[in-house]
DNA sequence: GCCGTTTTCGGCCCGACTGTTTTCAGTCG
């Protein structure tokens, strides 16, 4: 069984969770956080830099003994470390740190004085009335220890960022019409265009008598307050997202939209940084002594710290600070920057719409080519196309592009990657199209070496173009599909094809990771709609928003070129 | 436990809100 990165990262987490309630030392509790995280973030298993010898100590936050226990987890699966904590402290409270209201102190007393190690347990304590008597417990707390443990039996995933959007925009407008508001703006995870948010972290300004905080909590699709202050209120919506609105003067602006923009990483080595120089930074501003020398915008607050500004999508403590002390950020591509779509579907199998009525949506869009790629036979249930019905795809796509204005159409296939790594349609017809993407849509548990070389073999038949949905995850609903991408996307490398960002919503499968490693080996990124309907051509900012978290400028990205550039680069692959 | 134009000790990000208190600890982000 090998060992991943997100094992290694859950026993550093279950470790320090463990030391928390124990009352260890809270920076030691701390480094075992930081070191959970940086291992997530890796982007490569922690496992094969190893194998290459790499030097796991130069890692941020990972020193002489987490390097040991990485390299233990890695050999044993086990790390002797958490075995010992077990034998003190109950596996199961670091559970209990997950009920909202309960942290390590709480949870220890819990433990130490009613023998509570489990929800259940807890659940039980709750309803007699026994939590209640402790010291630092009331009536009150014990009713909402209640009401979490219940919630968090039917609790609720987190939100992709479209539907997460969908609530945003509203609440946005609501908080907008309120007297004395001026900015109403999403900051979080939301403004960093991660694929999921856990919750939205909205800023506001407003002159002091505003009654903005009151019209929130007015607003009718607020299930429930959790806390309702001047500056700061939490409210749950009735679709369980969860909201914290925060106030600040305008002349903090700048310094409350870096600090609640996150993450938390970053932020915590951005204030590191002030305190070098003698700033003590929060989201009121910068300030030296009692002097405030920076907050108004986020500009200043990075100026500062002499540094340049840092794009939301890439403050995540991963070597962006670096590479802005370096002058060595990069210039993120923009929605703007996309010339063409290289993926959409039409009425010809499973899409919405003819293909006329896909290239006006596109070209509505200021998009200047579309390959239409309709599923191939293999992909029965959405009445695929074989050769006959693509050959006449193909003639009616040249009739269209001798009439079509602002945009032109490309031929193309999504053809299935069969079981054994074949492709679905003969090559004498795929020899006739712009490009050919290919795609996994069946056999989703192949073990991850067979899947591998699946995926390989159709990478390197002659008319290859494009791998569509790498790693074939739709969020909250499917797992990726195992798969070693490291290999998938250095082979791409060689073998000169591309890789796709399905910007999906539920799909944004080429994760930020693997777009930097993609960019380290030279694998040009396509953002593609995967459009089945116009609406569909909407998504590419979502598509857009990963590539950002992922380090893409415009030159990394395929169909940021000109048609006849991209020509040129679809021949190199046919 | 990590880290160092403070290099082997002594620091480690910072503030709002709540509940149980009566001056503040705990939790959260």
């Amino acid at each position: 069984m090998p060992i991943h990165n997100t094992d290694i990262a859950a026993i550093f987490d279950e470790i320090a969770d463990l030391l928390e309630i124990e009352g260890a030392n809270p920076f030691r509790v701390r480094a075992y956080r930081n070191a959970a995280r940086t291992v997530q973030g890796l982007g490569r298993d922690a496992a094969k830099l190893i194998e290459e010898g790499f030097e796991l100590t130069r890692l941020p936050g990972i020193g002489k003994d987490l390097a040991g226990k990485i390299q233990e987890i890695v050999r044993t699966g086990r790390c002797a470390e958490l075995t010992n904590l077990h034998k003190r402290t109950p596996a199961a409270l670091s559970v209990l740190l997950k009920v909202p209201g309960l942290g390590p102190k709480r949870v220890a007393a819990l433990h130490q004085q009613l023998g509570i190690n489990t929800p259940k347990q807890l659940l039980r304590a709750v309803r007699q009335g026994h939590v209640r008597e402790l010291e630092g417990f009331g009536a009150k707390t014990e009713q909402r220890i209640r009401e979490a443990i219940e919630a968090q039996l039917k609790k609720k995933a987190r939100f992709l960022l479209l539907t997460a959007t969908d609530y945003a925009q509203p609440l946005v407008q609501h908080l907008k019409q309120s007297r004395g508001v001026k900015d109403v703006i999403v900051a979080g995870s939301y403004r960093r265009c991660n694929e999921t948010v856990g919750d939205l972290d909205i800023l506001v300004t407003a002159t002091r008598s505003s009654p903005v905080m009151h019209d929130l909590v007015a607003y009718d699709e607020i299930k429930e307050i959790l806390s309702h202050g001047k500056t700061r209120t939490t409210v749950i919506l009735k679709c369980g997202l969860q909201v914290d609105v925060r106030v600040v003067d305008r002349i903090s602006l700048g310094a409350a939209l870096q600090y609640f923009t996150g993450s938390k990483a970053h932020n915590i080595a951005i204030r590191r940084l002030g305190q070098q120089r003698g700033l003590k930074i929060n989201e009121y501003g910068a300030f030296k002594g009692e002097q405030r020398v920076a907050g108004a915008t986020e500009a200043s607050v990075y100026a500062a710290v002499k540094l340049p500004y840092i794009e939301p999508e890439l403050r995540e403590n991963r070597g962006e600070i670096e590479a802005a002390r370096l002058g060595k950020l990069p210039k993120l591509v923009r929605l703007a920057d996309l010339k063409g779509d290289l993926h959409s579907h039409t009425r010809a199998s499973d899409g919405k719409n003819t293909i006329d009525e896909m290239a006006q949506a596109a070209r509505t869009r200021g998009l200047r080519y579309l390959a239409i790629t309709d599923h191939s036979k293999g992909l029965a249930v959405t009445r695929g196309l074989d050769t006959r019905t693509l050959a006449k795809q193909l003639e009616e796509i040249d009739r269209l592009n001798e009439n079509l204005k602002g945009i032109e159409l490309l031929k193309g296939i999504e053809v299935e990657i069969l079981e054994d790594g074949r492709l679905d349609l003969p090559d004498a017809i795929l020899a006739e199209l712009d490009l050919v993407i290919g795609a996994v849509h069946s056999k989703f548990d192949l073990p991850g070496a067979k899947q591998t070389r699946r995926i390989l073999r159709a990478m390197n038949h002659p008319h290859f173009s494009l791998l569509a949905h790498p790693s074939g995850r739709l969020l909250e609903e499917r797992e990726p599909y195992d798969v070693d991408m490291t290999q998938i996307i250095r082979e791409a490398g060689q073998r000169g094809c591309f890789l796709e960002l399905n910007a999906q919503p539920q799909r944004l499968d080429l994760i930020d990771s693997y777009c930097q490693l993609a960019k380290d080996e030279g694998v040009l990124v396509a953002i593609n709609s995967d459009a089945h309907q116009p609406g569909g051509f909407d998504n590419l900012r979502f598509g857009v928003g990963q590539a950002r978290r992922g380090w893409l400028e415009a030159k990394d990205v395929l169909n940021t070129r000109s048609l006849s550039a991209l020509r040129k680069l679809l021949k190199g692959t046919m």
